[in-house]
DNA sequence: CAATAATCGCAACATTGTTGCATTTATTTG
DNA sequence: CAAATAAATGCAACAATGTTGCGATTATTG
C-alpha cells in the first residue's frame, strides 16, 4: 500500500511547510508513480480502499499541491482536469499529448515552446497551453 | 433583431443541407457578428427575448454547426466551450488567446502552427490545440 | 395542403467542481 | 506526554456545463 514514492512525497510536502497528511502523501505518491497526467477519478481509483478520500478533500489537496508547484494541472477538452507531478521544480511551460482514442495524456517535456507569440498590440503574454492530439502507440 | 449576417447565415446553413430554422440562423448570425469566441451563455444573452432557445436546442444547434464546419469549438480551462464562426472553410489549425483577467477569447488566425511535433515513436499526429494566455489590451 | 423527417422543448440525469461549516487531526508548545 | 491550536477533513448542499429520451412541433417536399 506504500509505493516507493511515499517517502519522497512526504519530504516534498514537508519542505513546503504543509502538513504531511495521509491523503496528500498518498495523492502525491500516486502522481509521482504515474507516467501520464491523470484525472481526479483515476487518482481516486488508485487510492487504497482503506484510505479513500472525500471528493472535496481530494480537490483541495490537489489545489494545494498545485499551488506549491509540486504538481500541475492539464486542461483538456473533456472538461476534466488532469494532474501530473513536477519532478523538477522548473517551469511547466511544456506541451501535452492527448490520445483521441483512449484519452490518455502524457507530458511532452522535451518539446521546445517558443515564447514570443505575435499577439495583437497591447496584449501581454503570460503562458501557453499546448495540447497535441493524435493516436498513441497503443491505439495506432 | 436581424443583424446583417442573417442572410449569410441562412445561406451557409442551406448549403449544408440543413433546415434553416430560426434558432440555427440566429445563432450562426450571432457568431458571425462576433469577433471573439463566446460561450453558450453569451450566445443565449445575445439572442433576442422573443426567440430564446432551450439550452438543449442551443447545444444541439452548435453541435450541428460544428459538424458542418461552419463554426468551431475552443477548449478552455474553465470547463466551458467557446464557439467561433469559420469565415472561410479552411482548417482551424490556429491558436487562440485567452485573457486571464476578463476571460475573453480571440482567435489568432495568423499564428503559424508547426505540424511536425516530435512525438514519441509510434504516435500519430492529428491536430493541435494551442492557447496563449495573458492580458488583453483592456486588462493590461 | 398533406406527409414526413428533422428539429425542438421538456424533464430528468450525469459529471465535474465549489462553498460553508462543524469535526477531526497533525503539529507545536508547555 | 498532554493540551492548545491552526490546518485539514468530511458532509451536505449547491452550481455550472453538458447529455439523453421522448413526445410535440415545424420546415420542407411533393
Amino acid at each position: 500500500m506504500h509505493n516507493q514514492f511515499h517517502h519522497t512525497a512526504e519530504d516534498m510536502i514537508r519542505h513546503n511547510g504543509g502538513r504531511a497528511t495521509a491523503g496528500r502523501i498518498g495523492i502525491l505518491a500516486i502522481l509521482l508513480a504515474e507516467q501520464h497526467a491523470i484525472t481526479h477519478r483515476e487518482i481516486e481509483q488508485r487510492l487504497p480502499q482503506e484510505q479513500q478520500l472525500d471528493r472535496v478533500t481530494l480537490y483541495r489537496a490537489l489545489e494545494w499541491l498545485a499551488e506549491k508547484n509540486l504538481i500541475h494541472k492539464v486542461t483538456s477538452d473533456d472538461r476534466a482536469w488532469r494532474y501530473h507531478a513536477n519532478r523538477d521544480v522548473q517551469s511547466h511551460q511544456h506541451a501535452h499529448f492527448k490520445c483521441t482514442c483512449c484519452a490518455q495524456v502524457i507530458c511532452l517535456d522535451k518539446l521546445p515552446v517558443e515564447r514570443n507569440w505575435p499577439l495583437p498590440a497591447g496584449y501581454r503574454f503570460q503562458e501557453i497551453e499546448l495540447t497535441v492530439k493524435g493516436l498513441c502507440a497503443n491505439c495506432c
